[in-house]
Formats: C-alpha cells, structure tokens, sequence
DNA sequence: ACCCAGGGGCAAG
DNA sequence: CTTGCCCATGGG
C-alpha cells in the first residue's frame, strides 16, 4: 500500500481519535484502523506528519479538519488556570468532519451511556446492519433506510434498550425524505438545531454534538453530565441548572466554544480533576 | 442492592 | 424563560 504524508502541525491524531467524538477507531501499536464513510483507511502519525494511504490525501485532510487554525482557537480559550492546563494537556485534538447520519445516529444511541458501551453499540450495529467495506473487517455504518426497515426488537438486541424506538423512527424520517441531512447544511445554526430537535430522541444535547461533529458549528456546545461538573466548579455555582451552564458556555466561550468544551471534557476524564476541586 | 452514564420530554410555575 | 418530575437500561 503506497503511503501520502499529510503536513499536521498541532495535530495529535490519538487525542482526536480518543477524545469522545467518534466511536469506531482502533489502535494497534500506534497504527489508527477506521472507516472515513464507506472507505476502509489505516493512518498513522510521524511527528508534525500525518501519513495516510495514497488516494485518500483529500479526504483524510477533510475529515481530520487539517485546516482548523487551532492558533487562532488557542488564542480564544479562557485564562482561568483550569483552561490552561486543559489546552495544555489536550493540545492538538482537532473537531473532526464527520458524517452526518453516522454522528447523528451515534449521539442519538450515546444517551445514559459510557463511552466504551457506545463503542460496542457502533460496533454490533454495524455487524449486523452495515454494509461490507473493501478493505475492512469493520461494516460502514448502517444507512437510515436499513435502520428504518429493521424491527424494534433487533435493535435492542444491539443493547439499544429505550433508543431503539428512537433511532428506528428517526432512521425512518430521513429514509422517507421528511428531513435531509445534507440539505440542511446551508441553513444557519438556530434553524439547523431546530430540525434536528424535531427528531425523536434528539434534544438539545445531542442536536449540538451533531453541530460541531459534524456540520462544522465550532461554537456549539453540547452540555453532558461532565461539562456541566466542569462548569460548575468553573463557575463556583454547584447547583447551577443545565440550562443556565448551556446559556453561559454559548455567552462566555466564543466561535470557538466547541473546541473549548472538547478540552475540557478530555482534560477532565483523563486527568480526573475537575475546576475548584 | 446501589450507582452512574457525553438525556429526552413534558407539565407547571 | 425556569424548575420539577418521570422515563429509561446496561455495566461496574
């Protein structure tokens, strides 16, 4: 297999990879196995390089988002020490270009669950739905229309358990053309959460992971249980409701609110201190 | 048995 | 706009 080498300053591809955004990626002596959509990609990192199969350049260059200016996103995090030692710690995690329906449907399956479960989930969905991938023992994530015309009861025996209904009814939206994902694209943030709100078992939450994940909303940000843990100890306020963490983070943190949250989330699980504490 | 997890939805104030 | 309450399930 012939190999590229992709410039990537300020990039760290097992942080990116790692970081709870995406759910499908394996690591093997520091070789990286997924699936960019439908294409079967193995990449791996040399210093201030990022080396992926020949052919794929653009595509991989696209879906690791090699063209964020993460100067510019460092230059707008906040001065409070805990910030700091996130961006510290958590430097070089890029906001990935995912798509859509498979970060849509992923958040849609994450509710009430741990990372490594949604992991299983993505895993057991696209054995047993997805289409084979050239290349790949790893399945493409399963289309809305497949989703659509499955039974309930074989969704949750991927261990779906209540987001079975949910991701049945939503896959069966798009499927029958009710909502396009693509299309609303060009639609400006307010309006394209709204729609994606409309959708069942999509709440404000997971409509914001779908924003920055996947249509490039680096300002939205989802508000989980650990943000809002992180927040309030931010804020000194541990009795602060979701909504008003949510009104802060959008008010406090800028067009880059999403790359801030990500930190914060990765710094706060993988060094087990939260702000205050 | 108990606790938690990258929540959603609704009613009521 | 906000708070309160109930829904839900698998893993540690």
């Amino acid at each position: 297999m012939k190999l590229a080498a992709l410039p990537a300053p300020d990039f760290d591809l097992a942080g990116t990879l790692n970081c709870g955004q995406v759910f499908h990626w394996t690591e093997t002596s520091g070789e990286w196995t997924g699936l960019i959509g439908t294409r079967a990609v193995r990449v791996h990192q040399e210093g201030a390089s990022l080396i992926v199969p020949a052919g794929t350049e653009t595509l991989c260059a696209n879906y690791f988002a090699l063209d964020h200016p993460l100067r510019s996103v460092y230059r707008s995090f906040p001065r409070d020490a805990y910030s700091q030692a996130a961006l510290k710690r958590s430097r070089g995690i890029r906001i990935l270009r995912q798509p859509l329906w498979e970060c849509l449907a992923t958040f849609l399956f994450s509710s009430m669950k741990q990372v490594p479960h949604i992991r299983q989930i993505s895993f057991k969905l696209r054995e047993r739905f997805g289409e084979p991938v050239r290349g790949s023992s790893l399945n493409a994530f399963p289309s809305p229309e497949r989703l659509a015309e499955t039974n309930e009861a074989a969704l949750r025996e991927c261990a779906l358990g209540f987001r079975a209904a949910n991701l049945r009814a939503t896959a069966g939206r798009i499927a029958n053309g009710d909502l396009n994902l693509e299309s609303l694209r060009s639609l400006p943030t307010p309006e394209l959460r709204a729609h994606l709100m409309s959708l069942p078992g999509v709440g404000e939450k997971i409509a914001n992971c779908a924003l920055l994940f996947a249509y490039e909303r680096l300002d939205s940000v989802p508000v989980d249980v650990w943000i809002a843990r992180i927040l309030r100890g931010m804020i000194g306020q541990p009795t602060a409701s979701l909504a008003s963490l949510q009104l802060y983070a959008d008010n406090q943190f800028g067009r880059y609110a999403g790359y801030i949250q990500q930190y914060l989330f990765h710094y706060a699980r993988a060094s087990r201190e939260l702000p205050g504490c």
